[in-house]
DNA sequence: ACCCAGGTGGCCC
DNA sequence: GGGCCACATGGG
């Protein structure tokens, strides 16, 4: 594995916003919106989330309240597109449960330290490290760097990082070596997922990538 | 008829 | 602690 330290992740993000423009992600209108939105597109397109969202929406449903009350296969059936449909119904009423019984609303779970509401969320069933990290950021709005699959394979594939580089250890680079800023970790992880999604797919491998005069410059 | 998508949990060794 | 597998629908 190629030395990170020789990796210069500012000029990638400015290299990637010149290309894409400024992301300003996440799409949402609420913290709860957010956070739904989080679990649904685990392994699956943003596309079928925005449909299942607005599916949610037209159906008065995308509320704390109908979550934690909800009948289960109701509302499976208004998320079905999104895959995994009924483990994800499930999780998430589930998840709303807990925080409903010990923290009463979304806000006040979100006020918590951020390494403390790291830990709690990774103890719900259904959020992992980087659905975890994604509300962190998104939803709760603290700097906690999101590592996803694009990220992990544009890092591999053109700076040569190792392959199978625990998420911690990545996502530790990254808070590392760029500036603790919010609007930065937001767009920086909205910019690799633009970047993977457009060019660097698992096949075909990456294709006019916009990054490769850079790949160049440090490999070379 | 394949393969893939902004992962996660469970089980096995 | 790593290597599989199930979870499930929609699009290329």
């Amino acid at each position: 594995m190629r030395d990170k330290e020789e990796i210069d992740l500012d000029y990638i993000y400015n290299k990637l916003k010149s290309n894409f423009g400024f992301l300003n992600w996440w799409p949402g209108d609420t913290k709860l919106e957010v956070v739904i939105g989080a679990i649904l597109t685990q392994q699956t397109t943003w596309k079928n989330v925005e449909k299942a969202i607005i599916k949610l929406k037209n159906n008065n449903s995308l509320t704390f309240n109908y979550i934690v009350n909800c009948n289960l296969e109701d509302f499976g059936e208004m998320i079905k597109e999104v895959g995994f449909y009924k483990q994800k119904a499930t999780y998430i009423k589930n998840i709303f449960q807990f925080i409903e019984k010990n923290y009463k609303s979304l806000d006040n779970l979100f006020n918590l330290d951020k390494q403390e509401l790291r830990k709690i969320l990774l103890s719900l069933k259904g959020i992992g490290d980087e659905t975890a990290d994604s509300i962190i950021l998104y939803a709760a709005e603290k700097t906690k760097f999101v590592i996803d699959a694009y990220t992990k394979r544009i890092m591999h594939r053109l700076f040569n990082i190792n392959k199978n580089i625990k998420y911690n250890d990545l996502q530790e680079y990254f808070e590392r070596n760029i500036k603790n800023n919010l609007v930065l970790y937001k767009d920086f992880h909205a910019q690799f997922v633009e970047l993977g999604k457009n060019y660097c797919k698992l096949n075909p491998l990456c294709i006019n990538c916009p990054l490769t005069n850079i790949c160049k410059k440090i490999i070379n």
